[in-house]
DNA sequence: AATGAATGAGGTTTCATTCAT
DNA sequence: TATGAATGAAACCTCATTCAT
């Protein structure tokens, strides 16, 4: 026994809870093998949270802040919107390839059914959307949008393809999926690009 | 006790099968519940469907062919590239509102995990990822898509909005998700003509 | 497995039940070790009864229906008060030897508190707190008990010696404490005869 | 870390652990709760008691004593039978009106079997079923008790009497029994005088 | 062929007890 | 000596699946 769980060892809870919630929800993970994949008993882990959904919480929670901190970093830095867009496709990119689990995790939340599902969204969808509509307001008052298209929906419109690329990197379903649209060869570096010139000009052509 | 199950009786069992895969997924959907909801006997649930996952896939099948109707149908229909989007796109939202439980039942898919997710994304996306690939490609020999676009990826971009769209008409959370974005007044028509225009110009500023 | 469980395993059930509930009390008793006594499955008996308590319930009602019974059939053959008291006395003695597990039961709703504690008093005593209050009130009216004793109070008294009485015959902390008072060899019969004696003269001397 | 726990904080403990085991029973009762509402570890519980049930059997001793101390008290002052009788009843009231938990600690020792029920009864009952079958039985000696009358039996439903008035004002189901059968209005005063009374005479028209 | 009652493994959670500090 | 975090066994209950009728 040990007097106190060391920060590494409720990392490791953390880490372990992630990947089994990432890979089979909240319903269908197992407290016990999590317990045990993280060298603690089962005990201490309701000491920390008490009941199953709390560790989940406090996964997707943790995992939600990782996401948004690359995310805000990609805003940040950007001087114009086509460098922003670009960072952010690029920050998702990377992301979802080191972090899968997370980006898992955060995937279960959208299986989730009435009121909880209204819940959620609106934590965690609340701050990113309000970020987005004005960034794209933004950009339609300083000319850089067409006259005939609506920021909100435009941002919408963005935000699905970022998420649906998150998804394409981090979940088996959307991975191979993405393989079988663009296939094996094409680098991310590409994906970004096309997608920068997708958001620009669609195709381009009218 | 009868004698073998009317089509009318197999229907039943499957539209309620769907509604309750649709609304709690493969894992935690309750096959008894199905049964006595059905007003069939569980055990001749068990006689067509060896197991849960079974039934689970034939609701899908169903489904997905439901979904794949619609959408060829509005394939079919079209004379021009951006009509057969705006066709697709009506009857993309058309259905998901309509059949809510078949697109979360397809939903649900998505969480899959390793090989089977590979399965199912082959046997589910190969198809229509062929015919929009295809669909690019010729627009793009026509002269209907820029020339640094790449048509598959461009195919794939497409489908994933398609696919959102779907879900934020269908499922709970993206439901909330998108009226976080763009409210309640904006109608379906609208988004529909917004979203062949981001198609066809992106931000459209350059 | 079987088609249906038959009238006597559904006996054996409730036995069994009553048996471990009356040695253990409601927490303690363990569904897993009925299931296992009863030769059925722990699953059967959560078809039969929802939850723990309901099990409880089913085999407490049981009980006092039995012991009930009994009472009654010694308050009806009565002439008078003096042949009541003698059968009630007597068929208290003989039913908590005889089925102890039901008086123990019974011992185990004495310790409940609060508000589940009122609910059970109210169903369980009510009845026979007005039997016994009327009969003692008829009994001053016509002249059979002393003027300055509350027939209520009296009613009241005559209850706790009689379930005193059966505890002390059917569980086994008071059984001993009996034999401490009384010892081993006194007869029920004489028991019985110095009760009614108590209740007719008390000390007899004034 | 404090040298040794004073003297006010081990009874503050076993004031904490006598609610909690009055309320809720040995088994259910939670040491962790009681350590942390006694504001001392659950370790140091631990070291003064080798396991919850000696906690339980020193709250339970403890309780007696006090309890014992005032049936003693009452039966020391009292020149006569009943003014001895009198006096029991007051103190046993008023002492289960005041001190409620260890009344309901000691009902718990009533739900116990087997071999630990006989060892029970007899550390806790012997002394005063002692003392009270020689008052009896020279009281009869004295004359004060009818010829025909056991004075052990008398002891032995006296005690039971009192036993269950004790019950009767200290836990929550013989409370509302006793409401049920002598009402809100009755005052213990009159209660006690009743039960002289019927200690007396009986029905007392024989 | 259909029925639906029975099975029993499996997972969450609690809490008495231990022991490193 | 006191602390209090960690342990892990134990028990309720669910529900996919079986199979006697």
């Amino acid at each position: 026994m040990q007097k106190k769980l060391t920060a590494e060892q409720q990392e490791k809870i953390l880490n372990v809870a992630t990947k089994e919630f990432g890979d089979k929800g909240l319903e269908s993970a197992n407290i016990n093998e999590i317990a045990k994949l993280s060298d603690v008993s089962v005990g201490v882990i309701y000491k920390y949270y008490s009941k199953k959904e709390e560790l989940f919480l406090a996964c997707l929670n943790r995992s939600l802040s990782h996401l948004d901190e690359t995310l805000q970093a990609a805003v940040c830095d950007a001087k114009d919107l086509e460098t922003m867009a670009s960072y952010l496709i690029s920050a998702a990119i990377t992301f979802s390839k080191k972090h899968k689990e997370e980006i898992r995790m955060y995937h279960w939340i959208t299986t989730t059914s009435d009121k909880s599902a209204k819940d959620y969204a609106r934590e965690i969808e609340a701050a990113s959307s309000k970020v987005y509509k004005e960034l794209f307001s933004k950009a339609k008052r300083n000319g850089f949008m067409s006259e005939d298209m609506d920021p909100d929906v435009f941002a919408f419109f963005f935000d699905n393809l970022l998420m649906m690329l998150q998804f394409s990197y981090g979940c088996d379903y959307y991975n191979e999926r993405r393989l079988l649209y663009v296939g094996k060869e094409k680098k991310d570096e590409f994906i970004r690009e096309q997608m920068v010139r997708f958001l620009q000009t669609g195709l381009g052509m009218k």
